[in-house]
DNA sequence: CATGAATGAGGATTCATTCAT
DNA sequence: CATGAATGAATCCTCATTCAT
């Protein structure tokens, strides 16, 4: 009895979350494609099998959903990443991986951007809650890597900045190029390739290892 | 007389011109704070102190303001960023100085990113405008720094990689540094020498630490 | 408590029932006195004690209900008129049954002509249906009539002419006789016994006066 | 000068009677072939090739305009009739010439019985205009019939029942023979001559087929 | 728990009418 | 006289939310 009782709390209980997780699924697809303005609760309970008033078990508000969805995303797209890291040897190496992994998840997504830049508007706290997420995990990375002098000696403001580059970077290079360029098999081996190639040595003319006093650029006023 | 009626006409086609650009601020302000979503014609008429049915005379419809609206304050921003790198010395002052433009711009303008991001969905076309100019005028920079040397050589790749890492820094250090530290006057000029410096050296080690000297405009900083 | 269930389940099927019906009557008694361009779904659901979003649960569109409306009211019309025709004896008291029924239904629902009319341009389909129906109807009755010699043999035309000519007399002689005297409560009867008159005999003059036993029922006021 | 300036003023009323009689054309056109809803002074400000605003120089409103349309029509139709209704030999010719001039005058301007019918909601009193200088005709032509004896007697309600079954057929045979024929040349001849036959002599059997000479005209068919 | 009918507020758009030019 | 820009009321339709079943 007990256990036919546990039983059916547990079947309960997994319904729940499974209409939940539908729900969740649902919106993000609606979101993703038509926008947070035609993520009417009737599509979204539609696209989820389930009838408009179920929502409300779940979710109190349209905006409850709204504060929730970009953070469960955000939570999943961190984890995914983080399977993909172990075993990098330097900073570059975890950049590239990191980068890689980015791309895979939103290939798997391709609606995350507009989820993204929606949600600043409909819940800032659950945009905030992404970038300082991102934020801080590439503080922490960096904060070894220097420890462990990976990168050259930052000056002032670098950091900061350095960390926006690359998650700016990743956005960028995936919405503009990656997703432009889907049939391409390569384009995301190559783009982390050149995205890692410039990140590690800038795009600076180099100096002629054999005349160290020359100065590139030295008669660039002239132009 | 014809004079007269000359000035009359002077007015009318004035006054219409004032009354689109007063919707085309409107709109702007209300889309950047509220969203396309909450961009109703009844707010945008209200904040440009137009009566509902007006803006029928100046658009036809609220999609056809959306479909104007990006591409407008990108040829204004255009126009402002040019107007200012007259005298750049090479690619980085180049750069440098179009950034800073940038910044000032949205500064001018904060809700510019909202639009943007959001125009996405609501003008596909429009976004796209903005995208492909902005990439376009990247594209005529760096062909010019290339063929002067300015640069390192690029590799495959390369170059598409520098141009959307560049548009995305752009975005990202306003939005996530810049914006958020508006009290601080210095941010911008700081901000822009850690971005410059970070495109030109990159953060990968110096082969030589004892030689800082390697590197072009390593010490930057001094000036 | 299976019945219980099926209790309640009657109970919105017959809610549900008589929301559309009550939709219907009063879009009838809307459209009718104030015609199709006032029959906002405000003041048709206003009149049904309805909410405006409630319309929308029983029709598409407003475009829908004027679609449905007309040929609901024909449906009805055609059953009452039916009902009264059991036992005529021959066309003529066929054709007076079926006017004095039709003046009837009409005295019920005095608006029925104004939806008509007005039916031909919101929904052209519908008033097809209508005039294709009591055509039909016409043809059946005729066909029959002239199979049982009821009639004088018509020549090419006669019939479709003399279809339409019914079809509009009872139209025209609701509207600008009964309706138009409706406190006297024999004008039905008295309308019907001179159309059936003219219907028989023609107008045309007899040729001889003294015969006038010549046409069946020619004196058929004696009755 | 007096002559100029008549001829000037002339010029300025005759101006003004075209822009009236432009406003009437379009006004019919629109509302003919879009219903009275749908018939916006600036849709018939366009359809005659005026400003929105000259549209009040001409009517003081919308609804003048209404109140106005039908009644010229009339008048222009009825005048049309008459012209086509000299040196007929009896009453049988006279309306067979007047329903054929009627059809004519239909078919040159095919909107008539939307502006007709709609015209019944947006201005019973033009409408009304219509119907009773249309019964008013017939009851002129009846009474001089009658006086002539070309009809047989009429009883009690006849003559109205009659006068609004000719203005019934003439309405329903127009818009549901003729007007789905027209391509049928001859269709109008033969659609009034099964008309006037019925008019005539009815639709009742004959009591003595062998004896054809009891009937006036009773053999007509047979050319 | 789940349903979906009912609600009514909100928003895009049209249009009769006015009035300055 | 003629124009057409400006107005704001009116209307269709959508949708978040509630609640009886």
């Amino acid at each position: 009895m007990p256990r036919e009782k546990r039983q059916k709390k547990l079947n309960r209980a997994e319904k729940a979350d499974e209409n939940r997780k539908a729900l969740f699924k649902a919106a993000a697809h609606v979101v993703g494609n038509y926008g947070y303005a035609k993520a009417s609760i009737g599509r979204i309970t539609q696209e989820a099998n389930l009838a408009q008033g179920t929502f409300y078990l779940y979710f109190e508000s349209r905006q409850d959903l709204f504060d929730q969805l970009l953070p469960a995303i955000t939570d999943e797209m961190m984890e995914h990443i983080k399977s993909r890291l172990h075993g990098a040897a330097d900073f570059f190496e975890l950049e590239e991986r990191g980068a890689t992994a980015f791309f895979e998840f939103m290939t798997q997504d391709k609606c995350f951007f507009r989820i993204l830049y929606e949600t600043d508007l409909v819940s800032p706290k659950a945009a905030h809650y992404h970038y300082s997420l991102a934020a801080q995990k590439y503080s922490e990375v960096l904060r070894r890597a220097r420890a462990e002098k990976q990168l050259r000696p930052l000056e002032d403001y670098e950091e900061e900045v350095l960390t926006y580059m690359m998650i700016a970077a990743r956005a960028y290079l995936y919405q503009h190029i990656i997703a432009a360029n889907q049939t391409d098999g390569d384009v995301v081996k190559r783009v982390v390739k050149a995205y890692i190639n410039i990140l590690r040595n800038g795009v600076g003319p180099r100096v002629d290892a054999g005349e160290p006093g020359k100065r590139i650029n030295a008669g660039q006023g002239a132009s």
